[in-house]
RNA sequence: GCGACCGUAGUUCAAUUGGUUAGAGCGUCGGCUUGUGAUGCCGGAAGUUGCGGGUUCAAGUCCCGUCGGUCGCCCCA
């Protein structure tokens, strides 16, 4: 006899479930409320783009774009990507849909992105972030409300403050005159020490030299250590800038910690670069991580406009997070014989419109019915048979205290309130 | 893309140095005669041991390949 193969779900991709979905719910939820706070406004955009919205503003040379994307031309033969982040998608959509006359413009968003990586401990190839920017503001007071916001957050989920465990790392990466004097010192450098770089230090000191700095490679920290730091080549405008944001932290309480060895990995960013990381997560520590793109939107073809944002990975802040209890039902409804199933469908559509979490059963005998009723965490059993529907009440059981009463129908919503 | 470890009922795990018919908890289904759960008792179903080769008298166990998972690297949220 033929077998039917059972389909596979596609490495890298999750069907979120249980436990697992109520912390995802959780971040989500929190993250909208939070947003509202702050006078984010949601937007939703478009999981797929022309493929040069992404390429041309991440950066053709970083991994993301160079083999992480996934791209496929459509039917009509366009080039189109599945978004591997959001940054750049709501520059498109600021820029195409008209939105710099609301500028400065604090956009909130959330949803799936698509990177082809090899799957390990929160990371997937279909993943979900959150994520908030600021378009049109070249202030570093958009930088610290970003920041204020992220921390307050995290705080709201329990992963950031005293023991949370979750800590803010700060850094800048200068304006593009900082920035250029500074990429020449490190080249410069680095290629002084080529003997004492690890391989794919070597590959970086071409491609992404600022990335030699963070190597987790031992054989490479003498040197990223003795590498010059940024604070030299600061221009007066850069070190003002720094300076407003981390004064600005300061006033409104929230920790951070200057790591002149933070950059980030996307080539559109300047000025203010973070991460908010935790130690609790193995090698994928960074939870929720952004800066300053004052190029980016330039680099679309649209007007200079500055930008800062950031993004974060709700699989990895659900993982941070505690288990949010499970949704109680308020009841569940034991019909017991056909008249009563009848009489059942609506009085259960009566007690939901009343705003009650209702279950209905509808299989096996009572004793399994009010066993089900248990297992689901209700905290009533409202049980209805042809004895109830002459009475024109119902039993009603608080499967907790174990207590059974009469309760006329029309009192039911009220009583199981 | 590179390296290491791991794949046994729906699920969490067992299975002596390779040795009868691969077991258990939980879940599931049925029963313990009338309409009462959380705590009882009895019973059933459910596995081509991820898949494909190989070694051997004999493979869940050893070898190779492949797919998947996990943990690093890389990259990044």
């Amino acid at each position: 006899m033929a077998r039917i193969e059972t389909p596979k779900r596609v490495r890298g991709t999750q069907d979120i479930f249980g436990d697992e979905q109520r912390r995802f719910a959780h971040v989500l939820s929190t993250f909208e409320r939070v947003r509202a706070l702050y006078c984010f406004q949601r937007v939703d955009i478009p999981i797929f783009e022309a493929t040069e919205v992404f390429s041309r503003s991440i950066g053709e040379t970083t991994d993301v774009v160079s083999k992480e994307m996934y791209t496929f031309p459509d039917r009509g033969g366009d080039l189109l990507t599945l978004r591997p982040e959001f940054t750049a998608g709501l520059a498109r959509a600021y820029l195409t849909e008209g939105w710099q006359q609301y500028a400065p413009l604090k956009l909130a968003t959330s949803g799936p992105v698509f990177r082809y990586e090899r799957p390990q401990k929160g990371r997937y190839r279909q993943f979900h972030q959150i994520d908030a920017e600021v378009i049109g503001a070249a202030e570093p007071a958009a930088d610290v409300e970003l920041l204020v916001l992220a921390d307050q957050l995290l705080r709201e989920l329990g992963i950031a403050g005293e023991n949370g465990g979750v800590t803010l790392q700060l850094n800048t990466l200068g304006d593009a005159e900082t920035r250029d004097a500074w990429r020449a010192a490190l080249v410069a450098h680095f290629e002084a020490h080529r003997d004492d770089l690890s391989e794919d230090s070597l590959k970086r000191l071409d491609k992404n030299p600022l990335r030699i700095l963070d190597s987790k490679d031992p054989k490479d920290r003498p040197a990223a250590d003795s590498a010059p730091d940024i604070d030299a080549f600061l221009t007066p405008d850069a070190r003002a800038f720094f300076d407003a944001v981390t004064a600005g932290l300061d006033a409104a309480g929230v920790a951070w910690t200057r790591n002149p060895r933070l950059v980030r990995g996307l080539d559109y960013y300047r000025h203010t670069a973070f991460e908010f990381v935790t130690d609790r997560l193995g090698a994928q520590g960074t939870v929720l991580a952004g800066g300053r793109y004052d190029g980016l939107i330039g680099s679309l073809g649209g007007p200079e406009t500055p930008g800062v944002g950031w993004a974060a990975g709700v699989e990895r802040l659900a993982m941070l997070v505690a288990e949010p209890a499970a949704t109680t039902i308020d009841a569940v409804v034991v019909p017991m014989g056909a008249a009563a199933e009848a009489h059942c469908v609506g009085l259960t559509a009566t007690l939901r419109r009343a705003g009650l979490a209702i279950e209905m059963s509808y299989r096996g005998k009572m004793k399994q019915r009010l066993a089900k009723a248990d297992a689901l965490g209700a905290r009533a059993a409202v049980i209805v048979g042809d004895d109830e529907l002459a009475k024109g009440a119902a039993a009603v059981k608080l499967l907790g205290a174990g207590t059974q009463s009469d309760v006329a129908f029309a009192d039911l919503p009220e009583a199981l309130r």
